[in-house]
RNA sequence: GGUCAUAUAGCUCAGCGGUAGAGCACUACGUUGACAUCGUAGGGGUCACAGGUUCGAUCCCUGUUGUGACCACCA
């Protein structure tokens, strides 16, 4: 029992972290503290993906989080982190596929239920996983308030945000050109589609001018579309086409004929000039057909296969469409109705998630009003109600707010939300929250689900994610938590999240979801390049905390986190961490072994002396300024801060003092500066401070002490000032080459500028 | 094509209208009461380039170049 307060000769997280975890578990409890103002401090945990585990990212993310909310609650303040995952329809439902394929089961091969148990099955391991990690990572969130996006309780506010929302006329079904993923056979939003550079071939083929023996020349990257062409365009002032206006063309390979229009779309200088139309798979041509009233012909399916149709020759029907595509040049080549082919940089749009070209493709949707909902939201970041950190990110939030489309919300795949629309046998569509309300409001028709209709259809993830902020929270909850204080998140996520949940928040709660938007680095690997599975680059942060605790790879992320900048994360960071942490762990054991006491309070202290109102000093001056960098979100600056108090000022400087000094109030001073520095650093390193503090104090309070009425007699701050100056110099001449030890003794005796009171220490020189 | 960043020591990065800073790496010395996962000292920078504002610019402004990211384009 007497020796389990002694701090062992080594650092070894290992033998303390997960201890201090599990004891401090009720701590993280959101507890209504009586005597305060209405002051809380609430961060929306952004809910990882359950499919599989965390990455470097997560860790910097979750780190961040945790520092701010352990720095709040530390001073007595109403604090909540509300922990969750995110069921990531489409992310998981691949990953849960590749899970069975290793198996041996076909996904393909199991109906819509059997697959939807899979998907559970591996949720649920998914999220133990995850939930393990993030403990280790010391996130101290109240998991007994996690949630989940497929939730019972959830699911339902996502049914009662639709309903809302199409009854309010701001959900609506229509049928438009969307991004198809002929991989995954699903919808996808803009913002699921990469655009990558690559060469392809711009072909320019010969139409046939009706009752003429004339061609004209259309140059196009996508041949194999022409029989989804509605028109060709040219632009007015162009004379090479001048007498073709208002004639028809034949689509080669067929007998149909199309008119030759003009329109601004069309770009002289671009291809030949002349530009096939076609609605049903190119954005710009949908415009155009609107503009000119011309029908739409789709001649893909899903699958991203010619239809088997009149509309499409013989020889083309059923093959896929890079197949037709080659097929059909040999024919024209044949013909002779292939002019040449160029080769080309263009960019090509891929689904992010299948990797797999996109084809816009005619379907009917689930769209969302965003343009009406986007207003408030802008509004809420231009007032200052809504700010961002750094501050430039407004500016991408605005570019992407002020030009937003209508978001396309359905998908067809299995793994999500299922819309709650049904169909009468006529065809009118019945939104209601219940079957049963859907039953009655038919009036005895039949009606059929909209998923049934269509095999599966479900709701973008991201529509249920942006409810988070408030439909993750009981009544309670969101009286006193909402909004909440500040969100955590990296900038790829501002249009995905950020700007949904306002939109979503402003509608449903009629406020802002957040105040502050901390928006930080991405973690790179030591070169800068991008971690990524393929490359190999990725670090497991589990193995780093295995290797070097917890403690060093949070404050590894806390001091690289620089505004505005990426982080370039080698190993080498993390072990310089521990290194600075063994520092602190010597220290703790140094003063142990003086019999030094950690428990004296400041107003039992007599902090006369220079050397004490230095080191006072030093101490305030290092909290009021994590204080102020945390109100910043100057994480790099606190990470800073602690070296400096606590290597070049505390160890360097007053530990040597007291060993010189070796006087019992002193001595004390040194216990009570280095366990407010454990205090102060706890938000940042928890388990090697709170472990310390333990041992040392028997404390379990971690709330630093207030100093607001502490006075500092300044002139005594500078004189230890100047004497650290001189021992430096002192040192630097003892040092130094051709210097002469006649030279050293003289600077070193040379102390009439020193105060006398600091005499003693002249021997640090 | 548009927008936003960014350029400081060999490396990773702070910083500031007035002698240029840290960590790592490097060199020398050091195990004198915690700490070699350490200490002490040292070398090392025309602060990308060119103009402008200013008594004074690494910092503010303009331009150039390099790098990165995002958006648009996808004939």
């Amino acid at each position: 029992m007497e020796n389990s307060n002694i701090i062992s000769p080594r650092y070894d997280p290992k033998l303390f972290e997960k201890q201090i975890y599990e004891k401090s578990l009720n701590t993280f409890l959101p507890t209504k503290n009586d005597n305060s103002s209405n002051r809380y401090f609430s961060i929306l945990m952004p809910p990882p993906n359950v499919t599989g585990s965390l990455h470097l990212g997560h860790a910097l993310t979750y780190t961040l989080q945790d520092i701010l909310i352990r720095y709040h609650r530390q001073r007595g303040i109403d604090t909540f982190w509300q922990p969750g995952l995110d069921h990531a329809g489409i992310a998981t439902q691949l990953v849960v596929e590749k899970w069975l394929e290793k198996q041996g089961i076909k996904a393909s091969a199991l109906n819509y239920n059997e697959f939807i148990s899979k998907v559970w099955e591996w949720k649920d391991s998914s999220a133990t996983n995850i939930v393990t990690q993030q403990k280790a990572l010391g996130c101290s969130a109240p998991w007994k308030y996690s949630r989940f996006t497929m939730d019972e309780g959830f699911s339902k506010s996502v049914v009662d945000a639709f309903v809302q929302l199409y009854k309010d006329g701001l959900i609506y079904k229509a049928k438009r050109l969307v991004n198809w993923d002929t991989k995954l056979e699903t919808a996808i939003s803009d913002l699921e589609i990469k655009n990558i550079e690559e060469q392809g071939t711009l072909w320019y083929i010969n139409y046939k001018i009706s009752n003429s023996n004339e061609f004209i020349t259309v140059a196009t990257t996508r041949p194999e579309t022409m029989f989804g062409d509605v028109a060709l365009a040219v632009n007015k002032d162009d004379e090479r086409f001048k007498q073709f206006i208002g004639k028809f063309a034949t689509i080669p390979c067929t007998d149909r004929k199309i008119p030759i229009i003009t329109d601004e779309h069309a770009d002289m200088s671009k291809g030949s000039g002349c530009v096939k139309i076609t609605p049903a798979h190119d954005f710009n041509d949908f415009e155009v057909g609107k503009r000119h009233g011309l029908s739409t012909i789709s001649i893909l399916d899903k699958h991203g296969h010619m239809l088997n149709n009149e509309m499409v020759p013989e020889f083309l029907r059923g093959l896929y469409l890079k197949k037709a595509r080659k097929i059909l040049l040999e024919k024209l080549t044949e013909d002779g109705l292939l002019v040449k082919n160029d080769i080309i940089t263009h960019s090509v749009p891929y689904g992010d998630r299948s990797g797999t070209v996109t084809e816009p493709m005619i379907t009917e949707q689930w769209f969302l009003d965003a343009p009406a909902l986007a207003g408030k939201a802008i509004e809420a970041v231009e007032s200052g109600q809504v700010k961002f950190y750094p501050d430039k990110w407004k500016n991408t939030f605005f570019d992407w707010m002020r030009n937003i489309q209508p978001w396309c919300i359905s998908r067809q795949i299995k793994w999500g939300h299922r819309i709650p629309a049904w169909y009468t046998p006529s065809g009118e569509i019945i939104v209601e929250k219940t079957e049963e309300d859907a039953i009655q409001k038919a009036k005895n028709l039949n009606i059929v689900p909209d998923d049934l209709r269509r095999e599966t259809d479900v709701l973008d993830t991201w529509f249920s994610s942006g409810l988070w902020s408030f439909a993750t929270m009981s009544e309670d909850f969101i009286k006193r938590y909402f909004p909440t204080t500040t969100l955590v998140t990296g900038f790829d996520i501002i249009f995905f999240w950020v700007s949904r949940m306002m939109m979503l928040s402003l509608y449903f709660m009629k406020d802002i979801p957040f105040k502050d938007v901390y928006i930080h680095a991405l973690v790179r690997d030591d070169k800068g390049q991008k971690m990524s599975k393929s490359k190999g680059n990725v670090i497991d942060p589990m193995e780093l905390m295995e290797e070097f605790g917890a403690d060093a790879l949070r404050y590894t992320l806390t001091f690289l986190s620089v505004p505005g900048r990426d982080i370039k994360f080698g190993k080498d960071n993390v072990k310089i961490s521990r290194n600075f942490i063994t520092k602190i762990w010597n220290a703790g054991r140094f003063l142990q072994t003086q019999g030094v006491k950690f428990n004296i309070p400041l107003d039992q202290l007599d902090f006369n002396g220079k050397i004490n109102q230095w080191i006072l000093s030093k101490l305030i001056a290092f909290k009021n300024g994590v204080d102020n960098d945390i109100k910043e979100y100057r994480f790099d600056y606190i990470a800073h801060r602690m070296q400096v108090f606590l290597r070049d000022q505390f160890c360097d400087f007053f530990i040597e003092a007291i060993k010189i000094q070796n006087e019992e109030n002193t001595k004390n001073i040194a216990g009570f500066m280095y366990k407010e520095f454990l205090k102060i650093s706890n938000p940042v390193i928890p388990f090697v401070t709170q472990h310390l503090v333990e041992l040392l104090s028997g404390d379990t309070d971690l709330k630093p002490t207030d100093f607001s009425a502490i006075l500092i007699n300044d002139a005594d701050v500078k004189d230890v000032d100047d004497l650290v100056t001189w021992i430096h110099e002192v040192r630097g001449i003892k040092h130094a080459e051709g210097s002469t030890s006649e030279q050293y003794i003289n600077a070193k005796n040379n102390t009439d500028s020193l105060n006398q009171d600091l005499k003693t220490l002249f021997v640090l020189a």
